[in-house]
DNA sequence: TTCCTTAATGATAATAATTTTCATTATCTA
DNA sequence: TAGATAATGAAAATTATTATCATTAAGGAA
C-alpha cells in the first residue's frame, strides 16, 4: 500500500532510454506455450510475462522478486526489476501464483498447484526463515477445507479463491542455538 | 532483514534528547499485572512493554505497528515507534503474539489465543485486505493439526510452536467491483 | 534510600522492498 | 504498414522496518 502524492509533477525531463532491449530468444516462447486467460486484469500477454511465468514453472519454490530478477538477468538483461514485480502482481491477480511471507521482509512466490498430487503447504523456521514443503494428510485437509469454505462463503458472503496452512517452529539447527 | 553497514560510524554528534519522558500512569500498571516469563529474550519487563501488551489485550485484532503507535500516542506520547517495533518483536519471540501479513506491505499483530474457545483463524479479502475472524470447525482442525504437527516434528526434526490457517477470497463489496 | 551498572528507550538516520513516474518500446488492430 | 495505446526499463519516490547512539530508567548493591 504505497501511495504517492506526485509532488514533483512539474519535472518533465527525458529519462535515460532503455539501453537493454529484450532480445527475442531463438525459440518463440511466447507463442509456443499456451497463454493464460488474462480475464481483464491486463490486455497483452507479452514476452517478459511469459519468461517470468515460465521461470516459475521450472524452478524451485519460494522465490523472492529479487531472486527471480537475478536469476533471469543472466539470460535476459533487458528485463527490469519493476517488470518482475508487475508481472508477479498480475500472475497473483490471475490466481496463477501464490504469495507467501516467510517472515523476512519480503514476499515470496510460487506456482499454484494444479492438482492434489502437487498440493502442499509450508513448515517455516522462525529462526532462519527456512521453508520446507510438506504434503501430509492432503486428503483429510481437503475435506476440512471444503467444509470450512462452504460455511465461510455462505456466512460471510465471500467468494473463496484459495487457502493456506502453515506451521511455525524451529528447525534442528536453530533449536540448538 | 534490513542490515546496515554503518558507513557513518565516524559521526558522534549528540542527538536531540528525549523530550517526552513517559509519564507514569496513576495506576501502577507495571506491578498490577502479572509479568510474562522473559525466558532469556530480555532482562527487564518495563512500562512501555506492559503498556503495549496491555493494549493488545484490550483491543481488536490485526493491528499494525503504526496503528498501535497512533492509538497509544494520545495517552502516552512518550512512547516511540521504535519501541513499539521492539516490543512487538519481543512479544513475538516470547510466543505471546502472532504476526500476520494481510497482503498490504505491513505486518499485523494479535494476541495469541490462550484457549480453544478463543482459537480462530482468518478470512482475508484479496480486494480490500479486510480480515474476518472465524472459529468454525475448531475441534476438527485441532485434530488434524495435532496429527500433522506430530508427523512434521518427527520427520523434519522441527520444534513446532504454532500454526496458521487462512482463506483468501473476495468479500461482497469487492466481488461486485 | 542513594549509587552504580547496564538494559531499554526515543529520536532520528539508514536500509531496503515495493511502487510510481515517464519517456520509450512493443503489441495489436485497422 | 501506420496509429493507438499497453507494457517496459530506468530511476526516483515511498514507506515499513531496523540500526545508531546519547539519554533514561530498572534493579541490585551498599
Amino acid at each position: 500500500m504505497r501511495k504517492s502524492q506526485s509532488q514533483t509533477a512539474s519535472k518533465k525531463q527525458p529519462l535515460t532510454p532503455n539501453k537493454n532491449k529484450i532480445k527475442k530468444p531463438k525459440k518463440d516462447i511466447l507463442n509456443e506455450e499456451p497463454k493464460p486467460d488474462l480475464k481483464n486484469k491486463a490486455s497483452r500477454w507479452t514476452l517478459p510475462r511469459q519468461i517470468v511465468f515460465n521461470f516459475l514453472k521450472h524452478s524451485s519454490s519460494h522465490l523472492s522478486a529479487k531472486e527471480i530478477y537475478n536469476a533471469l538477468h543472466r539470460s535476459y538483461p533487458g528485463i527490469g526489476l519493476a517488470t518482475i514485480y508487475r508481472t508477479l502482481e498480475l500472475l497473483f491477480q490471475l490466481g496463477l501464483i501464490r504469495k507467501i511471507s516467510s517472515g523476512d521482509g519480503q514476499s515470496r512466490y510460487e506456482l499454484k498447484d494444479q492438482n492434489l498430487a502437487g498440493h502442499h503447504h509450508h513448515l517455516i523456521c522462525l529462526g532462519c526463515g527456512r521453508i520446507i514443503d510438506y504434503q501430509d494428510f492432503a486428503e483429510e485437509e481437503l475435506q476440512l477445507v471444503k467444509k470450512t469454505e462452504k460455511v465461510l462463503a455462505k456466512k460471510h458472503n465471500f467468494l473463496i479463491k484459495d487457502h493456506n496452512i502453515e506451521f511455525f517452529g524451529l528447525c534442528e539447527k536453530c533449536r540448538l542455538k
